[in-house]
DNA sequence: GTAATATAGTCAACGTGGTTGACGAAATAG
DNA sequence: CTATTTCGTCAACCACGTTGACTATATTAC
């Protein structure tokens, strides 16, 4: 039960602190190992690109967002050096978005850091904690976590 | 560890994704309520605001924005009928800022909602789990998690 | 009491990220 | 060959953030 010293709102509020600490500290290691300007929105929009790139459309949709919205970020992205755009020799409407070399930089680093972050929190709270609230986590999402339209949506 | 079954960015979403799972059930739940127009951040604002009522100023510094950003939100709660100015009567500069009784019905009944989910979390993980993830929580992130500067903190 | 300083709120300009609607170019279906 | 769909882009707009400049009011110093 949720109870006067358990009140339920404390429950989402520490859920998005626990979001926001990984995602600080993720963050200034990135600043540290040559990545400053990548935000954290734009670690989302990477792992979307994929090794194997894609177009700005499926970008919208694997983002949850308008097509428009996918390429506006594609461009920021693309000015800040972490992706670049193609000619689809298959079809010439089409432009292949794809990862430069800082990109995959990027990305690799993160999986690292964010690997060493879960060993620390497994370090303090212990393997199994950490496990079970992965765990318990699973159940309560529904399937589709990978939802990048975090702006829009808080806001809106 | 971090192993390949689980690599350690998933946390982060995990997390994300309740805290996630969690609002949008909360502003289904409002939207039925009589509260179809409030958002996720409007909910932080007007916890900030509180029962007694602050200034533009006040509510930017509680927020971690500007004062500048915090009276927009502001303008946009008046508009939306949740929030009230009123001069004060000690210091001519100064707007008070206070809920309308239809903020203060929008924020009693987010606390009961949130109570009525947090009740059930705790009977599909048990109340334990629910409460070993908000203990295990609380240890992993700073003191201040009362930030809401989350829209320019993802994007900035 | 007056002059200097600090504070509250607002306006303007701008950046990021989102939306919808309209459009041309290219692929595909009939 | 024509009709339709799809891809990318442009334009206009909204939500939310920023900094800088400005007015009005308080407060502090002398």
């Amino acid at each position: 039960m949720a109870t006067p010293d358990r009140p339920g709102f404390v429950l989402p509020l520490l859920l998005l602190a626990g979001f926001r600490t990984l995602i600080d500290d993720l963050h200034a290691e990135l600043a540290r190992q040559g990545h400053p300007e990548l935000r954290p929105a734009h670690g989302f929009v990477l792992q979307a690109v994929g090794p194997a790139g894609t177009t700005a459309s499926d970008l919208g949709q694997r983002l949850g967002v308008s097509k428009q919205a996918a390429g506006k970020t594609v461009d920021r992205l693309v000015a800040l050096g972490y992706l670049e755009r193609a000619d689809d020799p298959a079809d010439a409407r089409r432009k292949l978005v794809r990862m430069t070399a800082k990109g995959h930089d990027g990305l690799r680093r993160s999986a690292v850091v964010f690997d060493d972050l879960r060993d620390r929190w497994a370090a303090i709270l212990g393997a199994e904690r950490v496990a079970a609230i992965e765990d318990d986590l699973r159940r309560m999402v529904p399937a589709d976590v990978f939802r990048l339209d975090v702006p829009g949506w808080f806001s809106g």
